[in-house]
DNA sequence: TAGATTGTTAATCGATTAACAATC
DNA sequence: TAGATTGTTAATCGATTAACAATC
């Protein structure tokens, strides 16, 4: 570690009084999802032990504008120094204790299906410091069998079990038409955030929960779109 | 049917001139990304055999502003009319077309793992109108198995595959590191488009192919910022 | 010190919302 | 015709980019 590093590192909340440093006040959605992507270069960043980088080294990297970057990172209060650039390392463990990381969530699987189970077996979640702790199903061919390590448990087990395990999120694959029913058992049980596979949108007014839904079928929608658009464009050049 | 569903229906390319009307010209992706949930909840109305709908009843029922349906609506030249509002069966039509439902974009599955065999079995391709033929793996254990009605194939004999079966798109869902491998023969052999689960960011500058990344780690985690969020708030109260 | 690169303000761009005239 | 609701223009809002002074 040369002697940069040692004074780089040693910044120990400059700005605990700035309510942005601290990540408490309203950051913007579109940073906010551009962060995920912001961890995933810098961890590869880290793979290939670079030490420190800029933004506009990282903007042609990731293909955004160097000033995204800056502004991006600068929402929190500030990671980098003037004349060097960010140092890497720092960089991603801020990054990720933003994201929250290292807080070590654990996540239960409602649904046992093949997206369940995939999902259960998916490295993913390690890598992220989430850690799947069950599964429940109502099918009695699946319950009380094991996904890789997970346990698979009886949706009639579910408040039992979240009585005597602290759960802070739950990963919803099961079918549309049980989605409702199972969010608000989830949320009534204490869980705080659901991660939604089912393609149902349904509303939680009751409860402090983040839903974040994820609608496979829109994302292949749109590439359709795209596909269709092209051949639209061929169509009419004949 | 009623007498105005007769005229409605009878709207033969008002605009066939206007670049906009045919989605030709660019819409933004902003709309884009919204047309497949206009999609889905078209369609469940179509089930709920509701007629007609209008821009503020439809905004209540997505929680988005009746300006915003109306703006994007008529990107593509205008659906609804005046002092009615818009014929579901209609509107459903003509989105269905915009994303290309009716053309039954043929699909491969690249990676016979647990997220590709999930996908594999996943209703969304037919509700979408997307066929998925056949999949694709090197392991030895899955090729010239079947899954679902779904035959696995052999890497080696991707090529060959394409060359004697049209295929419109491929999913990704092989490890990271073939990723880019497989999306150049894929490219190479006139697949257009991709829809990419690997996490991995790779570029084809030579070809004309679209790239639909699905980030689920991304995902997760902007759930997980949220949560931390909440924890970060609460502890600062106490 | 001189050079590099951030942090930050200002300018631009795009997307959303509001308003209302057109019209069914 | 009168009422309703779209299509469309104008106003607002937010997000991105550009520029540059601060500073390491």
């Amino acid at each position: 570690m040369n002697d940069f590093d040692q004074t780089y590192l040693d910044t120990t909340d400059r700005r605990a009084d700035d309510p942005a440093a601290t990540g408490r006040l309203g950051v913007s959605p579109a940073v906010i999802k551009r962060l995920p992507r912001y961890y995933r270069y810098l961890r590869e960043l880290i793979r290939q032990d670079k030490l420190r980088i800029s933004s506009s080294e990282l903007s042609r990297m990731m293909n955004v504008t160097a000033s995204q970057i800056r502004q991006d990172f600068n929402c929190f209060g500030g990671f980098g120094q003037q004349g060097y650039g960010y140092n890497v390392k720092y960089l991603y463990v801020k990054i990720s204790e933003i994201l929250g990381v290292s807080r070590h969530f654990t996540a239960i699987i409602i649904g046992a299906g093949n997206l369940g189970r995939a999902l259960g077996r998916n490295p993913m979640f390690a890598k992220r410091g989430v850690v799947p702790t069950a599964m429940f199903d109502v099918d009695p061919a699946m319950v009380g069998k094991r996904v890789g390590e997970l346990p698979v448990f009886h949706m009639d087990q579910l408040e039992q079990y979240l009585a005597e395990n602290h759960t802070d999120l739950a990963v919803l694959t099961l079918p549309k038409e049980c989605a409702a029913d199972a969010a608000y058992r989830l949320a009534a049980a204490g869980v705080r955030g659901l991660w939604n596979f089912t393609g149902s949108e349904f509303a939680l007014s009751d409860f402090d929960v983040r839903v974040e839904n994820v609608h496979l079928g829109d994302s292949l929608m749109t590439l359709c779109y795209e596909l269709n658009l092209m051949h639209t464009e061929e169509e009419r050049k004949k």
